[in-house]
DNA sequence: CGCGTGTTTGATAGCAATCAAGTTCTGTGG
DNA sequence: CCACAGAACTTGATTGCTATCAAACACGCG
């Protein structure tokens, strides 16, 4: 799992361990879970003042309508931090992609823990980063066709990656409900980008950008 | 443009001054700004680190493309604090949708006067209600029809509105671009909800909800 | 009153959803 | 190791919603 961003498990906990910045705040005060592919780690309308952060596998947040629709917030990986956008009242919840180690601290105890300075730092900067996100995604959702969006997410993945390959940690139908679309769609978008030779899928989950150029001016 | 949500100025200036809580942060220590119908807040490149507050009026954020698509990422009322999503770079810019007037602190500055612990709050309260929002917007924009796109954002603005009728403070392309489609077809939406007697415009700017719980049917 | 901007309405086209089979992949048990 | 069943993915045919193109209509303002 670790893998598919190109680090080993080793180099993110000494990331997430070093105390340089307020980066390894979990690291040091939270609580190590481990949950099963598809296990829900947070529901929509929970309400507790917990962080969470990815050590290794993969997380989707996600919101379900009463008749089936479903909208995926946003993907987590290795590093990221999450569970912010719940305010007063949450409503999306979180569910592990894969089977994936989760780090757990209440905010109130990291605040003792750690100092306030510390874990403002450490929020806010996620913040920041989920904002940013999330616009890209407002953007993405609202103004680009079904070809555009495909490619802006693969290349977002590679870059993720931070290389031209990169395992999928998600299915089709999650890529669809991240991207506003179906699995149908998706999959004849994927379809087109390899027959142009942007990208190339060795198996469903895998693949290679061959002509970045390309994907950056339908995607970027 | 305040009377669209039903307060008098003298209302809103009272609840932004009141220090109980840290809602008056910017009236204490900000700077009161004037901006005309359509003047830029603040740019799409732009960075600082300033908190912004709307008094009167109102303000939207958007992103252009380079095509020239583009995307509304959230409308500002009195009261609402904007220009927290800049975090390492900000993508969207904010300009004035009527005249209005706007306070503006610096965070830094902000942290002197009013003290650390009253800023985070400002902020953390704000950033909640901004993600909440966000959202929201995120599942209109990817799983919803045109219909309900339109239906969800009256109820919207009527609730903030706090009542049945509500006078809107932007244009059809704004709302256009805000719920994704063209003015072509959130016109037609506004027809086709005025026809079923749901809602009624007198004037193009101005509706008032005929029918909430079908309204809440198809947008909520 | 006439111009310009903003909105509505109409006709048509096109993209993505839906419905419907196939095909490949994956995991399991023989 | 292979055979099989179920799930996931791909492909095809068709429909339908929304965009596009085009024109008429309203409203505000000089």
């Amino acid at each position: 799992m670790t893998a598919a961003i190109g680090l080993s498990d080793n180099h993110i906990q000494a990331f997430l361990r070093s105390s340089q910045d307020s980066s390894g705040l979990l690291a040091q005060y939270g609580v190590r879970m481990v949950y099963a592919r598809g296990e829900e780690i947070y529901a929509q309308e929970e309400d507790a003042d917990l962080i969470y952060q990815v050590v290794s596998g993969g997380v989707r947040t996600s919101r379900l309508m009463s008749d089936g629709r479903r909208q995926i917030g946003a993907f987590y990986y290795p590093s990221d931090v999450f569970g912010l956008e719940r305010g007063v009242e949450h409503r999306f919840s979180a569910e592990a992609l894969g089977d994936c180690v989760i780090l757990v601290g209440k905010k109130a105890a990291l605040n003792l823990a750690a100092g306030h300075d510390a874990v403002e730092r450490f929020v806010s900067q996620a913040v920041a980063q989920d904002l940013s996100r999330m616009q890209d995604h407002l953007l993405l959702l609202g103004r680009r066709t079904a070809c555009e969006k495909v490619a802006s997410f693969l290349l977002d993945m590679a870059d993720r990656a931070k290389g031209n390959t990169a395992e999928l940690i998600m299915g089709r139908q999650d890529m669809a409900d991240y991207l506003g679309l179906t699995i149908e769609t998706v999959s004849r978008m994927v379809t087109q980008l390899q027959a142009a030779m942007i990208v190339e899928f060795p198996t469903c989950r895998q693949f290679a950008v061959r002509n970045r150029p390309a994907l950056q001016r339908l995607g970027g």
